[in-house]
DNA sequence: AGCCTGACTCAAA
DNA sequence: CTTTGAGCCAGGC
């Protein structure tokens, strides 16, 4: 186990986001003072910690990654939808409304 | 070591 | 409005 600083600082980010909110890439690489928001896609798929709830961290469009999710696209969705996220379309959160502002 | 791709984003044409 | 290019950087082969 070695240490990614960075990844690390996204885990924690990530995990920090209340239930029935959601995130984006961009918001998080800035907030780590960075403008490369793949590498918190990577990051996060690389997410070594189950209790990271990536499926809560979405691109700017509000789009979940139904392409790299655990189960299925549906599982992830099922999920948000669960916390209480409202979805604009099938595969996209309503941002302006559960969009977390990193501080 | 080098090339290609990628859970991204923004700006310009 | 859509399409393209560029920026940034790590991982896989």
């Amino acid at each position: 186990m070695k240490k990614d600083g960075f990844f690390e600082q996204v885990y924690v980010l990530t995990k920090k986001i209340p239930s029935g909110k959601v995130t984006t890439y961009g918001q998080i690489a800035k907030k780590l003072g960075t403008k490369d928001a793949r590498r918190v896609g990577h990051a996060l798929h690389a997410n070594p910690y189950k209790e990271v709830p990536c499926h809560r961290v979405v691109n700017k469009e509000g789009r979940v990654a139904e392409n790299f999710a655990f189960n299925g696209p549906d599982e992830q969705i099922s999920r948000l939808r669960a916390e209480g996220v409202g979805f604009v379309s099938k595969c996209y959160v309503d941002l302006d409304k559960h969009l977390y502002i990193l501080c």
